[in-house]
DNA sequence: GGAAAAACTTGCTCAGCGTGCAAAGTTGCA
DNA sequence: TGCAACTTTGCACGCTGAGCAAGTTTTTCC
């Protein structure tokens, strides 16, 4: 099927017709969402109403994705794709907290960033976080286990599975606990400023992760300093 | 007409005909979805199924759950709030992962956890957590965050929130990669070998948290010994 | 004890969701 | 050019979740 240009259909090229289209819809819809999103608040459109905009049919939209919160949440995807990707570069003899702070720092530009401080923001006011949105970061932490398991392997063959759910979970619950106090208190303000903070953040979250959380009652000598696992 | 039995509404005694059918009525919805779940299986009965197994009309069922995950998510959700009770009667100035690890001890009963397994088990080839389930763990994060930041703010007025979050985050997300291992590997066995390899599993997961995962490539060391948190 | 008030249940209705199906329209390949 | 594969679309259908108003039960107060 696919012999006409290249051989795998891997990373940069896919210049079949139709899946520059397939693209080309699927983004039109999450633009489309975001945008209503914008106009609307959030709960206050229908799939529909993302379809109209769009400029395809109901029924096709689903054939892209399984609800509007779907639709949305291809933002974090992305953005959690990203990281994991920058998470897989990382030499396998590095400790994993290094290489999850190092695969953050390369995520802590304004581009890669943007989307999702303005989703965050845009559905901040409705509490929890939507089904496909705790979806993708599930799926974020399935990956690091993958990758983790892979790394701890080489060491012994009986993976301790222990071990390896535990520290995912754990690294994805600080990187969420980083974005969630820098959102609280930066907003969508996207300055060099703004994003160092984050930077610190993220660095000293995973710090706080390698020191067992030991600072304890002393959050003064911690929120300074970049700590002892940055790079 | 109240005024036979109890006195005040508070904790122990809550004689109202009123409450009590109430929860007369809440227990038959979820052992109504429970008993559709063990003979139809994740997502192949309705509302009205549950409605009409319970005795009720689909209306009621919506006063009381607004889904039925959510009905389903009732046992898990009595599960953590069970748990953080035994969390808020630890003392406050016990180390957080010593508090945590006491609570979970005291919840690795048969009793208490019979619930939640079987759910476990009925729901673990549907993949992902529902939404409810999901919500149910997010309450009880935000929970352990509100006890952990009365606890640091004893010592500093500026509550470090990067650290509770990060920490209550942490925490929830081992505590339930604990829960998954010991599910996978022995299914819904509630015998005292069991158990008792829970109870060594959650050990472990706040250990592996207090030492900062520094047990890295060395699972043996760790595994059989229940390490430096233990009580 | 009895009537008013408050709380709860229920049936009705309705917009919206998510999916199966088959017809119509595109794209790929020889 | 024409066939095969894929995609879009309209239609239909059952299910969801919520508002509303009329009935029923419990509580309260006299």
């Amino acid at each position: 099927m696919t012999t006409s240009t290249g051989s795998i259909p891997a990373a940069a090229a896919t210049p079949s017709r139709r899946e520059l289209n397939k693209a080309a819809t699927r983004q039109a819809i999450t633009d489309a969402a975001l945008s209503l999103l914008r106009s609307h608040g959030p709960g206050s459109f229908t799939v529909e109403d993302i379809a109209d905009t769009a400029g395809i049919s109901r029924r096709t939209f689903f054939n892209y994705f399984s609800s509007t919160d779907a639709a949305l949440a291809a933002v974090t995807h992305g953005f959690l794709d990203n990281a994991i990707q920058q998470f897989r570069l990382r030499p396998a003899d590095e400790p994993i907290l290094q290489s999850a702070q190092a695969a953050l720092m390369a995520l802590a530009d304004p581009m890669t960033v943007a989307p999702l401080a303005e989703l965050f923001t845009l559905t901040q006011q409705s509490t929890l976080m939507s089904h496909s949105e705790l979806q993708a970061w599930e799926h974020c932490t399935e990956q690091i286990i993958a990758v983790a398991r892979e790394r701890v392997t080489g060491a012994a063959e009986g993976v301790d599975e222990l071990y390896v759910r535990a520290l995912a979970g754990a690294v994805i619950s600080c990187g969420k606990a980083a974005l969630e106090v820098w959102f609280t208190r930066r907003g969508a303000d996207l300055s060099p400023a703004s994003l160092a903070e984050l930077r610190q953040l993220l660095i000293d979250s995973m710090a706080l992760l390698g020191s067992g959380f030991t600072a304890g009652t002393s959050p003064a000598s911690r929120s300074t300093s970049s700590a002892s696992v940055s790079s």
